[in-house]
DNA sequence: AATTCGGGGTG
DNA sequence: CACCCAGAATT
């Protein structure tokens, strides 16, 4: 803190916080959960956006709260609902945890949030950052915040060279977070103001610090380093996967499958899909695989793990789509017919309209538009 | 300390 | 395609 203070010319914190709030009050954007202090919202809003991004949130968020008024009715919900709104958002685990916790805090909490960081972070899918934001938006209490943008400002501010990442990186942002928080009130604008000068001014790429509010505060616009801080991360490997869908029709109904639990988009709907990856690996090392080993791979993957038997089958289409850090190219398939014992009740035949209702995976929904446009009938 | 959770928007 | 995102939990 005192470092902060020294290096920052003869200013103090507070004429920062001055100048960056100046900033925000002209050039703040107009987002929903903004409009608010209650906890609630503003908890659904910070979950919905870790990890995401702003543009993708908006509807989502505007849609859930206007199902989910309340923590009451949230708790009170079925999963698979919860689920189905959550749906194309990503890390489902979010909307699980979300759905915990709000059982939690009305069966412990009377419903209501505790207004403070412990316990908050006691919850599931709550942690220190969000835990912050909860406190400080809700309740403009003083709680620091590190999240993507801010942890980038910083950086810039104190010229931090080290990987963000590493462990005494982030316990220099916290502590510096800490040190900017005013003690008598404000600390909800602060904040939302730093993460808003990160996003639109201290940017990843190209920071408009000539715009910059407190480019005389930051040490790496003095070093000509804003570029260079913060350092970028390793680029990821990235690990393929080859996966094969069916679409198998019965007059109107289609088949489809609700992921189980333990597996990758756990309670999610889809088209039913198998791994294939390592079949076709053996199989064709690099080539572009033929339509005919494809095919007699799909209906093998599926015998073997649904115990399906699959016919008349024919490549239909192919997706590719990334998770985390796999890349999966998705071959689709129509089959015509298909024997099987019994089916497990994982699946069921619905109709389009039914399937549409569903909480599907992306590639699910992409399917199903996919499907409606070809005039299967 | 590293890995694992999705998915879409953007250049 | 590459990069990025209002992180948290698990190992």
């Amino acid at each position: 803190m005192t470092k902060f203070i020294d290096m920052a010319t003869t200013l103090s914190v507070r004429s920062f916080r001055t100048a960056l709030l100046r900033w925000f009050a002209k050039h703040q954007r107009d987002l929903p959960w903004r409009h608010t202090h209650d906890p609630y919202a503003i908890w659904i809003s910070e979950t919905m956006l870790q990890q995401t991004q702003v543009a993708t949130v908006r509807s989502y968020y505007e849609r859930f709260l206007e199902r989910f008024p309340n923590v009451w009715q949230l708790a009170d919900a079925e999963e698979a609902e919860v689920l189905r709104l959550w749906a194309g958002l990503g890390y489902y685990r979010r909307a699980r945890q979300l759905h915990a916790a709000a059982k939690q805090i009305c069966d412990q909490h009377e419903g209501q949030f505790p207004p403070e960081l412990e316990k908050l972070q006691h919850l599931p899918g709550i942690g220190r950052y969000t835990a912050g934001a909860i406190l400080s938006f809700a309740y403009d209490a003083p709680a620091p915040i590190v999240e993507a943008n801010t942890s980038r400002v910083y950086c810039r501010l104190l010229a931090l060279t080290a990987p963000p990442s590493q462990a005494a990186t982030q316990k220099e942002l916290w502590t510096f977070a800490e040190s900017l928080q005013p003690t008598s009130g404000g600390s909800g604008a602060l904040n939302q103001a730093l993460m808003e000068l990160g996003s639109l001014v201290c940017t990843p790429q190209a920071p408009q610090c000539a715009d910059c509010p407190v480019k005389k505060y930051c040490r790496a616009y003095a070093a000509g380093l804003e570029n260079e801080v913060p350092c970028r991360p390793a680029k990821q490997k990235f690990t393929a996967l080859h996966h094969a869908l069916i679409i198998v029709q019965k007059q109107k109904d289609f088949l489809v499958r609700r992921n189980p639990a333990g597996g990758w988009w756990e309670g999610l709907w889809d088209f039913p899909r198998v791994d294939i990856t390592e079949t076709m690996t053996a199989l064709v090392s690099k080539k572009t695989p033929t339509e005919r080993i494809l095919v007699e791979t799909c209906q093998a993957a599926f015998q073997a793990k649904f115990d399906l038997h699959l016919d008349s089958i024919s490549h239909v289409h192919t997706l590719r789509h990334g998770v985390t850090r796999y890349r999966i190219r998705l071959d689709c398939f129509r089959a015509t017919s298909l024997r099987l014992k019994k089916l497990p009740n994982e699946f069921q035949w619905l109709p389009l309209p039914a399937i549409e209702l569903l909480g599907l995976t992306s590639t699910g929904r992409k399917m199903l538009r996919w499907i409606s446009a070809q005039d299967f009938s």
